[in-house]
DNA sequence: CTTGTTAGCATAAACGTTTATATATTATCT
DNA sequence: AGATAATATATAAACGTTTATGCTAACAAG
């Protein structure tokens, strides 16, 4: 690693101090044109380039994002990148820390960008996390936080995250609608709030319809299709087996699919299947599976924007609350009356 | 944002030089213990953190690392999950940067990292890049640098990569096992490194095997399912129509199979389809698609592991190269005999 | 009693900037 | 001519560290 042409190095050769250096090259005024011009060239012909290290110590600030995720999976990626296009644009750059949906390692995350490296943290937090000291030492230090996504409630920061409550809702409606009567719903993990508010959701739906509903056909698992394959097999031999499956997520829905497939069943026919996240993966598959849309893209900018108004305003931001609405997707997995939309 | 704690608060707390708490706090001899005892305390109980930002300009290193990306799609996130893992265990931090395939903003991501904020680069080049000078510049700064999966050669750097005509070869030879005689290439970008190994691959196998190569057979497309989809129709709409497609990615092949689907043709009866990449998906479709992997995630930690070699030994590591083996993995898309692999 | 050693601390320089303040030279005005 | 203003530059402090060097007092050895 060379050295960098520093202004130290332009000040000397051209027998300058360095603070006419640094203001020749920003072109403040008290600076003769000759002097200006003679200061820029060199510093062109040695390219010079400002130490942002050096900046970021004096004005207290990195221009750096740390973003805070649980893993790079479709979703989360698709946010990233409408993050990462709004910092871009603003002259930001991200850092991007995967918790791999691990706890310890969201606070070791945490912990290393705290260090003064970053200007503000961008988190949706894991799904072991229940607990939140890691977030409230951000938060304690003054240091600007927005959540999204995966949001923590009764946490005084802005959010922004999809209204998923709703999705849920909107999934079971149309379940019911084509005359599915026993819905199940196969859950991500148990404390994980975007996956409550789905099964929430689906669970107001059904009271609504005036649907009974069976607390049985509620089973949780980790986000992995082969957890929702051997859920769903489990919920399929019930002895009163669901007409139904609503999947908290794409890839649930694609075990359940699985699982449904090899017990022999009919998908729409003897059973309908819902999933979320509308991954393209959805309408590739045989049969095609309906799916809630997100929007994660829309999401992730909605959240980068959020982030930098924070950054730059004085006000409280505190109680700002973005909720995005999300919107079904209808394919061959619960479309058994041929409904087109 | 809080002030934080600084070493110059605890010494005058203390009544104490800067330079002796920082001994202190680091376990230095010419110390005494109730001195360093008091330190430490004081340091708990203020919640002292070393600041990054002086330690880094005082050592010129950062412990970062920048990874320029194009994307961050299936394959590219399971390298940087790989890259993240080596980096953390090791103390880094990852900058990702993402190019969104574009030349320019490729350029723009490198100059912002190369501001002093990273120790080193970990890259893999858009498909516009045709042109490597802001790569060189990493170079000539002497500023550690290691290539991954999309490599440029004649570069002296390390470089670790897919063997990618071993994957054109090995599907290939799969696809003539299976009595295929006409087999179209399903490429990516012209002047892509990786696609054109696999084509090369392709080409080689189908001369070993004496089988005559039709240039008209091969088609370059954008890494984009519908850019596919019509390359494929265009392919089986010549008068001497393939009988095989081999996809150099996934996605080609799901678009190229959407098409032959669409066009009543049997797959693997009428045409056979191998892709690249050996995502998840692949298994998932009906049929199945045969595909070849390439250990993205392999290929991301050894590049990590290959990075912090270079940053932590001072030889000459420039002819350093990591060729990781593909393998097919043979699915109904292909498999018209029957045989099980 | 002088000299040397050592323990324990402080001082100062360094990393690369910006910026408030000081200084020196020249120009302007009365 | 002398005072004042203006211009153009330098000096120094600051950001938060580490570290080489310097200093002082106590104590041991001769």
């Amino acid at each position: 690693m060379e050295r960098q042409t520093t202004i130290k190095d332009i000040a000397l050769a051209l027998r300058l101090s360095t603070s006419t250096v640094s203001r020749a090259l920003r072109d403040a005024p008290d600076v003769s044109i000759e002097t200006r011009n003679a200061v820029k060239a060199l510093a062109e012909e040695l390219d010079y380039q400002p130490n942002k290290l050096a900046l970021s110590l004096l004005k207290n600030q990195t221009n750096t994002i740390g973003v805070i995720i649980p893993n790079l999976d479709y979703v989360l990626a698709t946010m990233v990148k409408g993050i990462d296009e709004v910092a871009l644009e603003a002259g930001y750059t991200v850092m991007v820390c995967q918790s791999d949906e691990s706890f310890g390692r969201e606070i070791l995350n945490t912990k290393r960008l705290l260090d003064s490296l970053v200007d503000g943290f961008i988190v949706s937090v894991s799904s072991e996390t229940m607990v939140y000291e890691h977030i409230k030492k951000i938060q304690n230090k003054k240091i600007p936080l927005v959540l999204f996504d995966r949001v923590i409630n009764n946490f005084a920061v802005p959010k922004i995250s999809l209204d998923n409550v709703e999705g849920g809702r909107l999934a079971t409606q149309h379940l019911i609608d084509q005359g599915y009567k026993r819905i199940a719903i196969l859950g991500g993990p148990e404390n994980l709030g975007v996956s409550n508010d789905r099964i929430a959701g689906c669970i107001q739906t059904l009271k609504q319809n005036k649907i009974p509903f069976d607390k049985n056909l509620v089973i949780h698992c980790d986000f992995n299709q082969d957890y929702a394959y051997v859920a769903a097999k489990e919920l399929l031999s019930m002895n009163k087996k669901p007409d139904a499956i609503f999947a908290i997520s794409d890839r649930l829905a694609i075990g359940a699919m699985l699982a449904i497939k090899e017990m022999g069943l009919k998908i729409p026919k003897d059973i309908g299947l819902v999933g979320f996240n509308n991954e393209p993966i959805t309408n590739l598959l045989t049969p095609s599976i309906s799916s809630v849309e997100m929007y994660a893209f829309e999401i992730g900018k909605a959240t980068a924007k959020m982030f930098l108004e924070m950054l730059h305003s004085n006000e409280d931001m505190s109680d700002r609350t973005i909720i995005i609405k999300p919107k079904l997707f209808i394919r061959e997995s619960s479309n058994r009356l041929g409904l087109s939309k």
